[in-house]
Parts: C-alpha cells; sequence; structure tokens
RNA sequence: CGCGGAGUAGAGCAGCCUGGUAGCUCGUCGGGCUCAUAACCCGGAGGCCGUGUGGUUCAAAUCCCACCUCCGCAA
C-alpha cells in the first residue's frame, strides 16, 4: 500500500520536483499551493507553476489563504495524508500541520544547511563567491529551515553559473533525492542529522537594494552579483542620464580608472563596455536599457552615444 | 482603468515640438586598396515610418483619435 502523499509547494523549483513524484508513481492524493496572485504590468491574476503541473495530472489543487483555520484542519483529515513533500512553500506551517502524518514532514532546500537557510539561498551562495552549494532533504520543524537533515548532495559552483543555471541544476537533484528521501522515509531507513546551529546562517531575500551594483566594490564581487541576480531580477546600474541599465551578462577583467568610468567602449563583433571598479574592470557584454529589450553591448553603443570617460553609477 | 518609456531597413537609434524628397552608426551584397585584415575607400540592395477601411490638411513618420504589441517601475 503506498503512502497517501499531500505535496506543498509553488514555483517552478516545487512543479519540477512534483514532476518527479509524479514519473516515480507516488501516490498524491493532494496538492496544495498559494493563491494566484496578480503577476505583470495590468496585475493579471496568475496561478503558481504546482497549479498547472497537479492540474496536467489531474489532481487535485487547493489554495487555502491560510493553514491555521478549520477549513485546512479538515482537509487534512479528508485527505488523511500519511507523508507531506513541502518544497518553496511559501507559507509557515503551523504545528498541527507538521505532526499530522505519521511519516512527517519533508521539505528541499536550496542549500548545503545549516548554510544558508531562508528564501535566498541560492543567491546569497552565488554573490557570497561560494565554490560549492547543494540541495538537503530534511524533516521539518517549527523553525525556519532548521529540521534534522536526511539527504545532502553537492553541486559545485563556477564562475560562469548564474541563478538560472544553477537554479536548473539543483531543481533536478531536489527532484531526484526527494523521491529518493520518500522512499527512505517510508520504509523506516532514513536517517536523521541535527543541524549544527553554531554553523547556521541565513539567506536574506533579495531586495532592490541587493540589485543595484556599487562600481567601488571589485569587478569579481559585482560579476558574482550579476550572476546571482540573471535571470531574475537582475543586477542593473544608471546610466549618465540617470535611467536604469540592466545588466545581463558582463565578465571581470583587467584595467583601471576612477570607479564606474567607462574606460572602452568596443562595437566589435558583440562589442563590450568596460567599466572601471574599485578593484579591476568588469566588461558589460549584454544590458537591457529602460524601456527597451535585452541588447549586445555593440547594439547599445550605435544607437545611443555612450564614450569612454563617461560615467555609470 | 497603478505610474512611465517605446514601436522608423536585419540590429541599435535620429527625425516628430516648429507637417512638405526617409536619415545615422552597423550589418549585408558588389567593387577597390592592401602581404593581409574585424581596418580603409567607392557603390548597391533593403522601409506601406506598429495597426486603422480613422480624423484634420493641398500635403501626415510628424498633429488628433482608437486599438495592438514590447519594455522599465510599482505590486
Amino acid at each position: 500500500m503506498k503512502p497517501r502523499i499531500l505535496f506543498m509547494g509553488t514555483p517552478d523549483i516545487a512543479a519540477t520536483c512534483l514532476d518527479a513524484l509524479f514519473e516515480a508513481e507516488a501516490n498524491i492524493v493532494g496538492v496544495v499551493t498559494r493563491i494566484d496572485k496578480p503577476k505583470g504590468r495590468h496585475a493579471v491574476l496568475t496561478p503558481p507553476p504546482v497549479k498547472l503541473c497537479a492540474e496536467a495530472h489531474g489532481v487535485p489543487v487547493f489554495q487555502p489563504r491560510t493553514l491555521r483555520d478549520e477549513a485546512f484542519a479538515a482537509y487534512l483529515d479528508e485527505l488523511a495524508p500519511d507523508l507531506i513533500l513541502v518544497v518553496a512553500f511559501g507559507m509557515i506551517l503551523p504545528p498541527n500541520v507538521i505532526s499530522y502524518p505519521r511519516y512527517g514532514c519533508l521539505n528541499v532546500h536550496a542549500s548545503l544547511l545549516p548554510r544558508y537557510r531562508g528564501a535566498a539561498s541560492m543567491q546569497r551562495a552565488i554573490m557570497d563567491g561560494e565554490s560549492e552549494t547543494g540541495i538537503t532533504i530534511m524533516y521539518m520543524d517549527e523553525g525556519l529551515d532548521t529540521g534534522d537533515m536526511i539527504l545532502k548532495q553537492t553541486t559545485p559552483i563556477s564562475d560562469t553559473d548564474t541563478l538560472e543555471t544553477l537554479h536548473d541544476r539543483l531543481a533536478e537533484m531536489g527532484a531526484r533525492l526527494l523521491v529518493e528521501a520518500s522512499e527512505l522515509v517510508v520504509c523506516g531507513k532514513a536517517t536523521r542529522t541535527p543541524q549544527n546551529e553554531e554553523l547556521s546562517t541565513y539567506a536574506e531575500k533579495i531586495s532592490r537594494a541587493d540589485c543595484k551594483l556599487d562600481f567601488q566594490r571589485s569587478a569579481i564581487a559585482l560579476d558574482r552579483q550579476i550572476r546571482a541576480l540573471t535571470p531574475m531580477p537582475f543586477a542593473y546600474c544608471l546610466t549618465p542620464d540617470q535611467r536604469t541599465m540592466k545588466i545581463i551578462c558582463a565578465r571581470p577583467v583587467d584595467g583601471s580608472g576612477a570607479p564606474g568610468t567607462v574606460i572602452r567602449a568596443s562595437t566589435d563583433g558583440a562589442g563590450e563596455i568596460v567599466v572601471a571598479c574599485g578593484e579591476g574592470a568588469l566588461s558589460i557584454r549584454t544590458l537591457q536599457p529602460e524601456g527597451k529589450g535585452k541588447m549586445d553591448a555593440a547594439a547599445f553603443l550605435r544607437g545611443r552615444k555612450l564614450s569612454v570617460g563617461e560615467v555609470l553609477f
């Protein structure tokens, strides 16, 4: 008899995990995700990826406004899950939910716990220049990403990894490990390793301020920042006319000058705009001016006149 | 109706306010120069100026109206 599984999650990475569970023919009796939220310029209500995935597999979806009411308690009783799997759900599970299933609640977290607990674990790991990160599968408890660990797998972060490439890799890894961990848990072979509190760190949510480039910093640091924020929400700086310019792709290079100053502007090939930083320089290859689409540096230079000596900030 | 920018040649832009031959930097094609070149010179092709069977006008890329699409901010 397969355990009755309740899945709770919201974004892409959760949908990838849910897909893997369906692939593994898990007995998903229900899916809980957050309510559709307004997105984009005209605030169009958009269903989260997990909802689409569940519907595609014909599993009923529940989108509660809160987990702390009678309705959700009744929902649990009705489904009577033996195991709850949570991936990037976005709501805190109250104690009565955590303690409900006899096999417990498992969570997929995109970092090597106890480091980088919290919402922006992948972004912060790239920003900090970590050489590796990974996936941890753990039992949930009432803290934020503080539960006992079951499985962990590592992946290196290369100096060309972006949030996108890392996210995709970790999503696949997380999906695989989640399937594996749930099987271990159900057959009683899962081990519990407590987290070492002293080594824990917290990955603060990304704010607008985290996206602003500060050319006083080193080119290496700026490159990390850019990669950590690509393809969402992107790092940016301001052009001499005070307009925002998102930096899509850049590379640290040799060079020096007053921080923020353009020290080279080339339209050869895809072109590059080299900006002096606090240490080294940043060669901007692809960017997106405010109100415009993405373009390479050469295209930008042809239309707008940004020349050597001008300052970005 | 949240605020704002933008749709002109394959790319990026100017021209619009002050209506009157469609421009710039590239790319592309042909030719030339060169030991050679992504360099330089000469020449060519490529546009119904987002859509409208709209309005104004002798005349609209340009002014007015409606709509479509893309994007930045905010959520």
